[in-house]
DNA sequence: CTAAAATCAGTAATTATTTCTCGAATGAAG
DNA sequence: CTTCATTCGAGAAATAATTACTGATTTTAG
């Protein structure tokens, strides 16, 4: 019913690529679909897609595959996107303002409720119908609105504090966008979004690939 | 000397972040570092430290440890970033602005030329001090000069379409952004960048801490 | 000069993840 | 009604990644 406890990452990172995909199918009118199908399209094996499925606590029937609303449905409860988590965002340079605009977000259970930055001429504006507001206000609110996600998106120097400043405040998980090594006591959530990590990636196949 | 040639990727995706704490140890002035020292900064196990550095080549003396500059260097000879790519953005959305106006990229070896998109508002415009030009002038220019990186920070219903004009034109890799599954021919580089994934599991963390 | 401690480097063991195999179920075709 | 192809589901096997172990090396301390 509600998946299982421990469910490795790389399987969590898949999930979110499933559900665009079958989101398009069931645009698309199909009612059925199988991991067959599934795993052709990003060329994955079947049976990891099936296991991946199964740790959602979905299930199908032999011959047919899964419905494709249930599992869409199971996905998302399993990632948590059924239900919004508020959250709070510190650092509106340009990652944090891309952030705020991205009307999406509440379809994968993301409310970003203000933003909050240390430079006063920041404070004040309104980015993407989200105000900005000072960093000393930050702790009470909160606390008061019972906020559970921070997001980092200041620069690596402040990414600490930043992430200081959100624990002490009662936050419970941190999504940070700064390079940097972030500490957390333990039992608070870190989740890492380094776009540098990603184009290391590309950048070194790239160059084995050149040379 | 250049390194191994099949690095697996959760190295790969390691190594900037020892890239980032080297910098920081190189600008306080220290001049050796352990495998030990760079373990602790990220709790990671320092054989997995050590194996990650071999794989660019690095060795270092025993008792002592590393030289953090030449260390430095072979990261970033590594991952490609000590010659500059050039790369052509497609899609001047929120997100594409990001991208446009984060200096650092340098940094990384990226150098975004030019944007281009279908919305003729935004044509004409300079975003951060980058042109934003048509999307039919694209192939032309990928060819003329060499364009070997296309980012792709379009919508998910419009990405495949971006993906084919700029594998067409020639580009040798592929940096998306955006949430669909993307198709591309042998040889060509894709690399996503997915923030969903990442806030896939920290919502599912957040959520099993919760419930 | 010797002993001790720290670290690298290479190898082995462990653990995690992915892929393969097989039996049962189901619908379609003949 | 029987056969066939497809798929799920469960477990086994294979592969990949991480962690542990051991010996060699080098500095520091006595």
């Amino acid at each position: 019913m509600l998946g299982k406890p421990g469910v490795s990452r790389s399987t969590l990172k898949r999930l979110p690529l499933y559900l665009h995909l079958l989101e398009r199918i069931s645009a698309e009118g199909d009612e059925m679909v199988s991991c067959t199908r599934i795993a052709s399209e990003f060329d994955f094996d079947p049976t990891q897609v099936r296991k991946d499925l199964e740790a959602t606590g979905a299930s199908g029937t032999a011959r047919i595959g899964f419905r494709v609303s249930p599992l869409i449905f199971r996905i998302r409860e399993f990632l948590g996107w059924n239900n919004a988590h508020d959250a709070f965002l510190v650092g509106v340079g340009n990652m944090g303002k891309a952030l705020l605009g991205y009307q999406d977000f509440e379809k994968y259970g993301l409310n970003i409720i203000a933003a909050f930055d240390k430079d006063p001429r920041k404070v004040g504006e309104k980015a993407f119908g989200k105000e900005v507001l000072p960093l000393k206000k930050l702790e009470g609110l909160v606390r008061r609105m019972h906020i559970n996600i921070g997001i980092v998106t200041v620069p690596a120097d402040q990414a600490q504090e930043a992430v200081d400043l959100l624990v002490s405040a009662g936050v419970k998980a941190i999504w940070n966008f700064a390079p940097a090594p972030i500490r957390i006591p333990e039992g608070v959530i870190l989740e890492n979004a380094r776009l540098t990590q990603s184009l290391a990636v590309l950048t070194n196949n790239l160059t084995s690939k050149l040379r």
